[in-house]
DNA sequence: CCTCATTTGTACGTATGTATC
DNA sequence: TGATACATACGTACAAATGAG
């Protein structure tokens, strides 16, 4: 297992600080002065970490003043959850891992191309369904190529975000992507899931999400009631 | 004016020439000690440029290998129209202005929060249709602060870009901004303008547009049918 | 397969400018 | 006004990945 530099460390040390709730909406980080000399990192290092704190949306600089701590990004990459009748905050969202993570040839990427590795090795495939407050809202389709994941098919996947176990495990990181926007009304597949009416309007997302490992791309398909709550996203 | 400082310059510098084409996707960009030399700065305040030139999507950096220019990025996070069936590029968008831009009272700006300043303006009001190929996809309000827009309700918006006129015309150019995105059932107004039956899945976006003027923001909700093209974007 | 030059990544140090309180 | 905190920018050194030979 390869060490993490220190710029990275530093930076999952503060993350997990603010997912915590150590660190809450608000207050002020310390110093980079104070960062530095507390880890034992030059202030560049401490500065990097910030930097990346800043791009994913942990906190906000503020020249003169500090690093105040803007919150946990919540939600799936650039669209994340946004209640529309009250605070998200309060919430509890959960994830229920239907079946369990496989590996098996691809049926097809949705709408995307495959290269010739890809579609050679075959996938790791699983489908996830996520609730709020015990209603369902999320229902969506993973599919990642069998490639570097060792034990994957292993891994307890309940309850944790996608990202950071690729993060964490395996260094991998998504970097960006493209994604394709439907209203669709609900099949049986997914009346049953979200227990709605036939009909029922339905938001589908078709993604793929580009990472740090050359060739290796994540692909999902999320299914999403948007009753109660629409996809936030920033530009 | 203040001077840029020297990072920001050199992405400037290479932004643009990535966009004019000078550097096509797959090029190499010289080395950062090379741009370093060659531009009088460190070889630091290179790396700077180039991280941002990476966070914006511009090139992918490889260690041992070099800065790859990836592209310009199309349509930073505002959701560009995409055929499911065919390309988009053969097909033409007209748009049709519903009524006649007009100053009113705000009655909502949908889920956002209006200041005082704004509420006391009152806003500039139109509705448009745009069709692709004769079939009407988008329908859409849009809302301005009466602020700093002189003659706008004379203008002619038909088949012209928004943002292209508020960028000629009052020096607006969008920055950014907020979106929710929902899945809907078509109601009477839409159904008509869209010519489906009832219940038929629509995409509603909610959208709040920062522009470069300190407290001028334009709102919009847009909708849009699914069934022949998504929409698309990058992140 | 190995070596070597090149290129980016990490990490350190130092100095000075600028915004906040 | 002064102390503090972040921003900019110069420097050095070594590690790690790449690709050519």
């Amino acid at each position: 297992m390869a060490e993490l530099p220190e710029h990275k460390k530093l930076y999952e040390a503060l993350r997990r600080l603010i997912s915590d709730g150590v660190y809450a909406e608000g207050d002020l980080l310390p110093s980079e002065n104070e960062l530095s000399s507390v880890h034992g990192v030059a202030r560049h290092t401490v500065r990097k970490a910030l930097d990346r704190l800043v791009v994913d949306g942990y906190i906000l600089k503020h020249q003169g003043k500090g690093s105040v701590v803007k919150g946990v990004p919540k939600g799936i990459g650039i669209l994340s959850l946004m209640s529309t009748t009250s605070a998200v905050g309060d919430n509890i969202l959960t994830t229920k891992i239907i079946g369990r993570p496989e590996v098996r040839a691809w049926k097809e990427a949705f709408t995307f191309e495959l290269s010739d590795v890809e579609k050679e090795v075959g996938c790791i495939y699983f489908e996830r369904l996520r609730s709020l407050n015990g209603k369902p809202v999320f229902y969506d389709i993973t599919m990642l190529p069998n490639l570097n994941f060792p034990r994957f098919t292993s891994l307890n996947l309940e309850n944790k975000s996608l990202f950071d176990v690729l993060r964490t495990k395996y260094q991998i990181e998504v970097t960006g992507g493209v994604q394709q926007i439907f209203a669709i009304k609900a099949d049986a597949k997914l009346q049953e899931h979200f227990r709605v009416r036939p009909g029922h309007p339905v938001l589908r997302l078709n993604r793929k999400l580009n990472t740090n490992k050359m060739g290796v791309y994540i692909y999902s398909q999320v299914f999403c009631i948007t009753d109660e709550l629409g996809l936030s996203g920033t530009f």
